[in-house]
DNA sequence: TTGTGAATATCGCGT
DNA sequence: ACGCGATGTTCACAA
């Protein structure tokens, strides 16, 4: 049996299987009317309303309302759940230190709760990442500029890691930094703290910066053409990931390199 | 009835309650073994295993595993969730535009499945935020330096908007840029931005800026120093509020000024 | 543990 | 809708 449920428990019948649960790593989930409260970081509390609260193995606690993407309130991995009938109520207590920090729900009423054993082993595979952009332009520096040569990634500086660092045609040092989205202002002030740490290390070179996102803000394209930036249009999906290997490189056999 | 539930239902069966939730506004949520796919901003797939979907009525889609804080695979309100059969199987298919993305839900196996009515009007009340950290300078200036007077917040510059705008004791213009945690180097570059534009601004007065935070990594002291930034060590939450006043200030009277 | 930056970030506020 | 910055950000990775 995967998932184990009672509905509308008495506190104490809920106790014992959150205890059983937690005992033996199954992800619970309960929903009734409770209150919240936080203290750690910051520190926040909830009026009692219906909601769905999950606990996973890992220490992660969730607290969702009928709304929004975010827990209205939560806890990370690795804290210790505890489960506890006070005054006839069920309260879920989880907390961890470094930081100290501890979630309290009470609960006023139970509708239902319900424990689960989890198999999954599989893993999620994502594309078009930073990343992918990444290996995009490595495979067709041209991407950037025409006889642009990449020389490194995550090239470190005084200022922190540069995303591609290389040469221009004139042999220019040239930091380019990679967004998959448009971008505001920190992006090109990241950018221009790196080509200033460069021109401290290549002192009597002309070093550039290239930024190189889907597009940027009017305010963003101001800072670049006032610090002397470079900005390239480029999209992290390969949409066209074949018509530019045909265009671009002839890999016609040896799939079985590397 | 606020929870109805469902035990190892057909996948026919689902489909009903599903749309019947959907229809009515109620919070789904779905365990079972599944496989997801995630096409947009990005694209992702994710092979079977056991997993937690929950479903809201404002279009949020949440896909749980038994780990982390993060959903495996999600979609953010505003979607509009379908369900359907297909080779009869449970499809759950949530999709928006602007920009379009759709999440893939395909069920192999159904555990259990349960619809809630939410009731929940309560806020969430949050101390010890940013906002929070501006209101104790605002009452007590002096916490950034002796004769600080602040004079707007949100300050509008050309490189945006300046937490505190005010002036020293000198009359000198003022930057005050909030962090309510330790803080790297795109803070300290995002306040010269700032002190940049301000500069612009008051072409014939000497700008400063400071750096309100608990603390700043070493490269992030380097980096205000290189500008002739300042710094101001201080804690988001006021738990030493009193204590805090004996010791550093020697405010005794006038707290209604301002 | 700390430092650093990405993220399908999400969220709220303003224009 | 876009622009902008905070977030109890979370998360992975490196030093």
């Amino acid at each position: 049996m995967t998932a184990t449920t009672l509905h509308r428990p008495t506190h104490r019948d809920a106790l014992a299987l959150l205890e059983s649960a937690f005992g033996d790593g199954r992800l619970v989930t309960v929903f009734g009317r409770c209150t919240v409260e936080y203290d750690g970081r910051a520190s926040s509390t909830l009026g009692a309303g219906d909601r769905l609260v999950v606990c996973k193995p890992d220490g992660t606690i969730l607290v969702h309302t009928d709304e929004k993407r975010k827990p209205v309130n939560w806890q990370p991995p690795g804290c210790t759940h505890r489960a506890s009938v006070r005054d006839g109520r069920l309260r879920i207590r989880s907390s961890r230190t470094t930081p100290d920090e501890t979630l309290d729900v009470r609960f006023e009423r139970l509708d239902q709760l319900t424990a689960y054993e989890v198999n999954d082993r599989s893993d999620l595979t994502l594309h078009g990442s930073e990343e992918d952009l990444r290996q995009r332009i490595l495979e067709e520096p041209a991407l950037v500029e025409e006889g642009f040569e990449p020389s490194a990634t995550e090239r470190e500086t005084t200022a922190g890691p540069v995303d591609i660092f290389g040469e221009d045609a004139a042999g220019r040092p040239v930091a380019v930094e990679l967004k998959r989205r448009r971008v505001g202002p920190s992006a090109a002030s990241q950018l221009k703290r790196y080509v200033d740490a460069l021109r401290t290390e290549f002192a009597d070179e002309d070093v550039r910066g290239v930024l190189v996102a889907p597009s940027v803000t009017d305010r963003t394209s101001e800072l670049l053409a006032e610090n002397g930036l470079g900005f390239v249009s480029l999209e992290p999906t390969a949409e066209d990931a074949a018509a530019g290997k045909e265009d671009g490189s002839d890999r016609t056999a040896e799939d079985d390199s590397r």
